[in-house]
DNA sequence: TCTGGGGTCCTAGGACCC
DNA sequence: TCTGGGGTCCTAGGACCC
């Protein structure tokens, strides 16, 4: 047996955490510069304010409303999934996480009476977040099981378990076919107009028809939906792309305001990548203009740098995605996004030495202690002069709620009544 | 005025090898 | 008129996930 645990409404359920007064209240949180909606409590999805919904669009509703409004918190969400994480894995052998806020449990020859509630009471006393799990045979059945006891949370009290033929077909008859997992909306269309609406339906179109329109792809979700097993626990790897992108909160038309905000992205992307322990060869750099505004003229453009040796760098990636900046730059455009992402890994132990001339070793041990300086007095305290040491930008967040749980100044203070 | 960010996997086709 | 057979590796683009 599959267990699938996954947090309700995540985002929106961590900042409730803290004000329990919003209990039962519409709550939305914003993206990057409270941009756009990325997460709703029930009572704002029952105000049919749609995920991804820009936010400008929606003010009138968030004001007729009462919709609170956060701006996002990662450092806070960060914090509740890791200490959701650790009760999870308490509970079973083997675990998968599979995003910040759901995991997979392997119960496999385990008994699971009861499992459920105990997990979901456990991790909303502890932590303040409610959570519902799903049991089934396979990851994609327990995703539906899970979906079954999000949807019904009465019926259900949050668990769901498939573990017969009568409520395997009765789930699948009830499943739509686009909230398959692994079936998106290109596929779902598709299916749609052959008047495949449900998940049941699926599963009696044949092989060669599903090979030959979904690829494997789509032949792994029949056998997973059927209760054959073909998707396993992952391992838990390093990353194979790591990236840091941002739509700005104005444009941008000169070089070296781009050229601040790339580095600093490269800056960020060397960082994470040192943390996994890696090592990269190339990096790759893109500017956009806005292309919600038609009128303007557009340009997007995007290079790959290949490194001649692997680094990590963060004074040799910042360098060369710099080089790669200014081959694509060209002026009289107004830029609205950019972004720097790294490719091609290698283990940081490994060493592929160059023929003409390869990494700075020194910098090993510098960027060593760059990290270690930066971990203790708090981040980008040591930076490079290209970064922005004038931090001609500001993200807009006007409702950012505290660090309520990894910054000490944050921690709530409780009057207590005698 | 305003419009998110970070990932993975699969396939077809090109370029190359003997 | 007619033009082999069996491979690998790489990349761009598509589809999907949260």
């Amino acid at each position: 047996m599959f267990g699938l645990v996954d947090c309700n409404n995540f985002f929106a359920s961590c900042e409730r955490v803290f004000r329990p007064d919003l209990a039962h209240k519409p709550i939305v949180v914003l993206s990057n510069n409270d941009g756009c909606v990325i997460a709703r409590s029930n009572e704002a999805k029952a105000l049919n304010i749609p995920m991804g919904a820009p936010a400008y669009q929606y003010k009138e509703v968030f004001d007729k409303y009462n919709v609170t409004l956060f701006s996002c918190n990662f450092a806070l969400y960060g914090d509740l999934s890791n200490r959701i994480m650790n009760i999870l894995r308490t509970h079973c052998f083997r675990m998968e996480q599979y995003s910040i806020d759901e995991a997979f449990l392997d119960f496999s020859g385990c008994k699971i009476e009861g499992v459920g509630l105990k997990i979901k009471t456990q991790v909303l006393k502890w932590t303040g977040v409610p959570v519902s799990v799903g049991f089934a045979p396979t990851k994609t059945l327990a995703k539906l099981a899970n979906r079954i006891a999000k949807k019904f949370p009465k019926e259900t009290e949050g668990v769901y378990v498939i573990d017969s033929q009568e409520k395997l077909i009765k789930a699948l008859k009830w499943l739509k076919i686009e909230d398959v997992w692994g079936i998106g909306r290109k596929s779902s269309n598709k299916l749609r107009a052959l008047n495949i609406t449900k998940a049941y339906d699926f599963t009696l179109l044949e092989d060669n028809w599903i090979k030959a329109n979904m690829s494997v792809v789509g032949l792994r979700i029949k056998q997973e939906l059927l209760g054959k097993s073909v998707l396993d626990f992952q391992e838990l790897e390093p990353r194979k792309n790591i990236s840091v992108t941002r739509t700005f909160d104005k444009n941008y038309t000169k070089f070296e305001e781009l050229r601040e905000r790339i580095a600093n992205f490269a800056a960020n992307c060397s960082e994470k990548l040192r943390n996994q322990h890696s090592c990269c060869h190339s990096v790759l750099v893109f500017i956009n203009t806005n292309y919600h505004r038609k009128e303007l003229d557009q340009y997007n453009q995007s290079i790959i740098v290949n490194i001649p040796f692997e680094t990590n760098s963060t004074i040799e990636i910042v360098h060369h995605a710099l080089v790669g900046l200014k081959r694509i730059f060209k002026s009289g455009f107004e830029y609205k996004r950019a972004g720097v992402i790294l490719m091609n890994f290698s283990p940081d132990t490994s060493q592929q030495l160059s023929l003409f001339g390869g990494r700075n070793i020194k910098h090993i041990s510098l960027m060593k202690t760059v990290d270690k300086i930066n971990a203790s007095l708090g981040n980008q305290k040591l930076r490079l002069g290209v970064q922005d040491t004038n931090r001609i930008w500001k993200m807009k967040q006007e409702k950012l709620s505290p660090n309520y749980t990894t910054n000490i100044a944050d921690i709530i203070t409780i009057k207590a009544k005698s």
